[in-house]
DNA sequence: AAATATCTTGCACGCGCGGGCAAAACCGAT
DNA sequence: ATCGGTTTTGCCCGCGCGTGCAAGATATTT
């Protein structure tokens, strides 16, 4: 272990006195806007390098109020598209220097313990990227000690303590309404995924509107008690089992993607149907699986790193104004639907 | 957004007021193993409880030299099963009061700086999760600050600074190479993973000599540059599609579930050819979509909980005596070899 | 050249907690 | 009540850096 590096903690006061300045001079280098004169600083940062010093982000944040650290909670693993979102957010936060703290609340009862825990590690922000949480988490955040900002990705909320960044669900669903209505289907089922109370998704709710607003009748629809494509085979599987050809749906709209995904795998490998001349399939998100040769998934493809940017900005921007935005993405056609 | 909930920072100082009792001792009781009564301990918690406190790990960390925290280094958000070891890891790391801070490392030239980056929030461990790093990245590691313990998770490592947790590939592949020799497959096709050079998998090489040793030739095998089940197929696609049905192997055995689903997408979509009675395939890992009945994969899986655990339990105890480890899993049989 | 404006540097103090030891409180036995 | 032993509690010092201001250095103006 030992093998010539340095093991000791080198500090700013070992650059400082290396450099010959003082110890806030050395601090004041590693900042991007601090004010000091550049020939200072390249003396500072030659010193640090040589003697591999590099700030202390810890004592950083306990000094300040600001940690560049940002909570995610996640609990569903099942999703593909929770890993997209993941990665594209990971990204674009380390890309503009700040660090992830990953929550992993799978278990429900764990969401207001695991919010407190982040506020222990004085988080700037907390980012919700799961869908378990009820209004009683969102209270308990707001509790919670050094507790900044609360955002919800891809996913809407009325709370107005609450940052919400998601595509324009209403906007999205028109479209694939549309694109169903165009392309002729007359019986379309509506898978949708859990109902949740602080975070909703309007999407099962504008697709029955858009319809009967065209057609006159209230589309079928199920749901799905996660977004887990085995649990979506299985209901869709049990939906459609007993049906005779004239009794089934044309087409199923899901909410998402991951809905999708089992939707397909049943209608061929449990119903013994084709996609999509028997039933047609339609999904929300693309998940690099939905361009598969497997899947050729129609699907509603929402702009996560442009998303994930405007996370970002919010984070550099500490105004509290009205923060929400809404995206619009756009359908992405292929040979499901 | 000040709903009457505690937004200044509540310090220990404030729940020893309120409980009579000096702050070192408030901290105390905060403690699993300190030496405190148990009255005291229950008098101090009401009144951190009623006050809404909790410890600062930030101010923890720096003065004790430890911060409960590790870094997980991921830079391959393609391979599904690296979603399911993260969803392992994090929940036995939080079970057991640990903290994960999550690093993308998909730009490849960014390992180094990311690790330094762990450093200085001073991780407690560092775990890699991902492949794409070189020795070079490695002795970056061990010059950085604070440096604690480099874990490699699923994967192999011969580095003596380095502790490796993985499944025994030699005994898992031995394994499946039985397997297919039992079933009467007489020409594999290997599928293989990127080579890389710190981290490495015994996969492959062990069942090429597997296979020599019994049939008595050089098995025919293939690389694909990353774990992406879309690459794969296009891989397999070219190296399949010109062949006659003599010419063609009757198994693929991949190194993980990621190449093996897309060589069962262009086996089916791209070639047309059925799985398994034209070409079986054989994985490894076992992710969720391998149990779907779209996939129904015969693979090795890995007791992943079990080594979340292990490692947790090597955190715990410090010794830094040979930690390395390897387990066994079990050969999942479907219906695709 | 003197005076003013501007930039750069140094510093006292504090962020919230932990290690380790000394003082205090407690226990049972004489 | 007194004593030795044991548990419990209090506290000094330090972890590494940021804030905000004042002093020092440099540049600009007339």
């Amino acid at each position: 272990m030992n093998d010539g590096a340095p093991r000791q903690n080198v500090t700013a006061d070992d650059v400082a006195a290396a450099a010959g300045v003082s110890r806030w001079t050395v601090n004041r280098a590693f900042k991007k806007e601090a004010s000091i004169s550049p020939k200072t600083r390249s003396r500072v940062m030659e010193a640090a390098q040589s003697l591999g010093y590099v700030p202390d982000l810890h004592a950083s944040a306990l000094a300040s109020t600001r940690s560049h650290l940002v909570a995610v909670l996640i609990d569903d693993f099942a999703n593909p598209h929770k890993l997209v979102m993941l990665e594209r957010l990971t990204r674009a936060l380390r890309r503009r220097g700040w660090d992830t703290l990953l929550v992993n609340t799978l278990d429900p009862d764990d969401a207001a313990p695991a919010l407190m825990n982040a506020s222990q590690r004085r988080v700037d922000a907390t980012i919700l990227i799961g869908l378990q949480f009820d209004d009683e988490v969102l209270r308990a955040a707001h509790k919670a000690r050094h507790f900044k900002k609360l955002i919800i990705f891809a996913r809407g909320s009325e709370d107005p303590n609450t940052i919400s960044i998601c595509v324009d669900d209403e906007a999205a669903t028109r479209e694939i309404a549309r694109y169903v209505l165009d392309r002729g289907y007359s019986a379309p089922l509506y898978l949708a995924g859990p109902r949740t109370t602080s975070a909703h998704l309007m999407r099962k709710e504008t697709f029955v509107r858009a319809w009967m607003e065209s057609r006159g009748f209230q589309p079928e629809s199920v749901s799905v008690e996660a977004y887990d494509p085995l649990l979506s085979a299985e209901v869709v599987h049990e939906t459609l089992k007993d049906r005779t050809p004239a009794e089934r749906p044309d087409i199923i709209v899901c909410e998402n993607d991951a809905l999708a995904l089992g939707a397909i795998d049943t209608i061929r490998h449990g119903l013994g149907l084709k996609v999509p001349d028997d039933i047609a399939v339609i999904g929300f998100d693309d998940v690099p699986q939905a361009a598969s040769p497997n899947y050729r998934l129609t699907t509603y493809r929402q702009p996560i790193m442009e998303m994930a940017n405007y996370l970002v900005d919010i984070l550099e921007h500490a105004d509290t104004s009205n923060l929400d935005r809404t995206f619009l993405g756009r359908l992405e056609v292929r040979e499901s639907a």
